[in-house]
DNA sequence: GATGTTATTGACCGATTAGTCAATAATTAT
DNA sequence: ATAATTATTGACTAATCGGTCAATAACATC
């Protein structure tokens, strides 16, 4: 009953996140965003909304293909230490194959623009809350109830995202 | 033999920092800039240069007004241990108090500016360098020559800027 | 094949951007 | 007082910004 979209959503999802990971919000430009797609402007304004709305779909794509990743590895079995010390491992692993050369997408866009966009603030407090969380309860179902774990849990995303 | 300056330089560079701080590179416009330091464009343009040059006398305010106040804290005397955590403990007091309300700038302009500016990669490298150097001269300093001064240092480091 | 609906296209818009420049003003040296 | 030098001023530019829109194209339904 209406023309189909000729483009991969899920492939215009990756374009957009990459820009924005490469060159964070303010200086991407429209621009850059079509000669990405391959969409033209327009194109981008009627199926997904203006640049703001672009972002934050840039946000969720990479937490449901990067940041999902990592707070799987810590919900499944396994000791709360080998959880933890498997994720490091895997993380100083891609960094040291140059999958991070524009750093984290999330921690880029928390300096960037959490302190401007409430959107993106909640948002970013969001997924730093359920990664702590998942953190946590990966402590906790451990044999050790003494220590603090959500002190602990907070130390723990400091240095993983510090790093 | 020649018209004197109307502004004072040091709370030029104060004001051109504070706008850099709360807003980053890209989102600060010129006019911004105009307003912050009561100097027209012209004047800006004309004792210091183009919105580039702006930004790095900036991030060297910050260096010398924020940052080497931190390195002091390491050279003088005292126990390594005692240093560190008294540098630590001046931090988070200034961040309750709401100095860091934009986060730190030299982190900023790394995750902003460092990937895309070499000049500004180099200065960042370079004051994380310094920084590291005043904290494991400290360790060394101390009466601990087993441990690793420099992976120390580093995870210090790590923690230190993390938060 | 006609109709309704949505996608694509590229020209277009006003606003803003960083940066320039000639004119003027303020100073010192002669 | 005059000349030389530098600072200030505000109008100006060309380019780019995010965003809009009417025209056209491609599909499903009847």
């Amino acid at each position: 009953m209406a023309r189909p979209r000729e483009f991969d959503e899920v492939r215009v999802r990756e374009a957009l996140m990459k820009v924005f990971w490469e060159k964070g919000y303010e200086a991407t430009s429209m621009l850059d965003l079509v000669d990405a797609t391959g969409l033209l402007k327009g194109s981008l304004y009627g199926a997904f909304g203006d640049k703001q709305a672009l972002y934050m779909i840039a946000l969720a794509h990479y937490d449901q293909t990067r940041i999902q990743a990592g707070i799987d590895m810590l919900t499944g079995e396994g000791s709360a230490r080998g959880k933890i010390t498997r994720l490091f491992d895997t993380v100083i692993d891609a960094a040291k194959a140059g999958v991070f050369a524009g750093g984290c997408l999330r921690c880029n866009a928390s300096v960037e623009m959490a302190p401007v966009d409430t959107a993106v603030e909640n948002s970013v407090k969001g997924i730093i809350r359920r990664f702590q969380s998942a953190v946590r309860t990966a402590i906790e179902t451990a044999v050790k109830p003494a220590v603090d774990a959500t002190a602990l849990s907070g130390f723990i995303i400091c240095a993983y995202f510090g790093a």
